[in-house]
DNA sequence: ACCAAAGGGTCCATATTATGGACTGTCTCT
DNA sequence: AGAGACAGTCCATAATATGGACCCTTTGGT
């Protein structure tokens, strides 16, 4: 049996939780019909047993589901319904769709919600355009590495240079395998660019002929929250279109960064009783 | 160490993942500004240091964050983000959110979307009225016995019979001790009441004055996927409207049906390939 | 200002629990 | 009909979670 040993000063235990949550998170990432047990075995690293009997777990807690004919895990009822209540408080999606439909609807071009998630991003809805002729490289749910795509780029280019770096080297191994159109240097290349005109540009790396543009947004501390994005065929992105569309984007963006600082207001002002300075979170032991 | 020993046929292990996910689900019910870890342990049953290290497991997943000054467990933005993937599957809110709006609209009174989960009705929307007077019985992501409240009552009236007696004798305890208005001998003359009627009517037994009436819709396979219901001062639900908003609901209800009936049809003929019939999910050790 | 109480957080020896190699059953393709 | 791929399961072993006892910080009372 080999077994990882609790590298570096890590004094915390719980596992085959911490296990169970990743298998989680792999099923969620998997837009279509759910990974089969096969796959998830791969992709965690675990081994069979052990990948069986988590999700068993998952399962009898509803968050994960088995498809009858197919076998394949995915998510369940249980994850639809905890989503709901969590987004009283995180409601970036609701918060941010009366800018998406707006801008759907002036330009006719699909537009789209991302967040970060570690290094990657993913996005959270996608408000489809009148245009008939429409892309379809990203759809909801869809998550690519950092860089990967206008609103993916978008929140790369405004964190700061240690951090992207840190990223882009933790992704590289995704990146040179998965995504063959995203050499890391092009990636650098189109940060560069995104830093000096205000808005990313993807111009149809993913997919051929499907560009998109796209500027992030921040929660009022500085964390980046999330990007705004549109995308359309290449006909439709001419440099001028561009910075028309960004327009649009920015006067969104600002839009959502205004009624975050308005949610982060109320929810400190609220908080129970007179100003409690905040204590570090974790033990403090005296010298 | 007192530990439970697993009753029965019970041949399924991650003992930790089960107790880490309830936290889950305790955490999600509350739905304010989350729970000190003084009730989380009494409400779980389990110790301090166990649930802080399941806690802590949660918060590494993003599943869970601790609130700086108030020291509060809440759902985090994984949470939130594993529901929007897990809407793709289970969108039943944003199904509803039309017939809503509508009923909302007509009636000028809010409307409600729940659904069932074990032995409780969770709120998974509230849909403001326009009329100057408001009930606030029901929030989005409050959770109550079956029975209580208009759609709770209407989701288990359509149940068989034996199924709602199972369920009254498990929430027994709860209804006497924390639902006063609740006896469950009321319940039962609700119920009965509400099948003759064809809707259920929650006679201000919640909250004084503030009437329901509600709903169930079924998914094609029979199970009951949720229920719409209307809340309103006890003026504007004199039996006269009482019926009226009841044909409303049941045109909306009906439409949900459709809409599940498509969902299911999609589903399953989207299957991989050509018919396989189901196995038994379980084990099948040959004689 | 001081003390007691309440609550959050943590340590560590112990015994319960998860682990994974090896196995079986089932379906599919040739 | 046999090989291969995949789902699911068993069980001795060893790694892991457990919880009583403890410390620190904040709060409320006098």
């Amino acid at each position: 049996m080999e077994h990882f040993v609790a590298s570096a000063g890590d004094l915390s235990g719980s596992q085959s939780v911490d296990r169970a949550l990743r298998l989680l998170a792999l099923i969620g990432r998997e837009p279509a019909g759910g990974l089969p047990l096969s796959d998830i075995v791969i992709e965690s690293g675990l081994n069979k047993p052990t990948a069986r009997r988590l999700l068993l777990a998952l399962i009898r807690a509803g968050l994960v589901e088995q498809e009858a004919l197919s076998r394949h895990y995915c998510l369940g009822e249980e994850a639809f319904v905890l989503g709901v209540l969590a987004a009283r408080r995180h409601g970036l999606l609701e918060l941010a769709m009366e800018s998406l439909r707006r801008l759907s609807e002036i330009t006719m071009d699909t537009s789209f919600l991302s967040i970060r998630r570690e290094n990657y991003s993913v996005c959270l809805h996608r408000e489809e355009g009148t245009y008939p002729v429409r892309t379809h490289a990203l759809q909801t749910g869809q998550q690519h590495p950092l860089g990967v795509g206008a609103g993916s780029l978008a929140m790369l280019a405004v964190l700061p240079d240690g951090e992207i770096e840190r990223i882009m080297a933790a992704n590289e191994a995704v990146l040179l395998t998965q995504y063959p159109g995203f050499p890391p240097d092009e990636i650098r290349a189109d940060l560069t660019l995104a830093r000096q005109r205000g808005f990313s540009l993807n111009p149809g790396r993913l997919v051929a002929s499907s560009w998109g543009v796209g500027i992030a947004f921040r929660y009022p501390d500085g964390r980046v929250a999330g990007a705004l994005s549109l995308a359309a065929i290449d006909s439709r992105m001419v440099p001028a279109r561009q910075v028309e569309l960004a327009r649009h984007l920015s006067t969104e963006a600002e839009r959502m960064e205004r009624l975050l600082a308005q949610m982060f207001v109320r929810k400190t002002s609220q908080g129970d009783g007179p100003q409690q300075r905040a204590r570090p979170i974790t033990k403090s032991r005296s010298a």
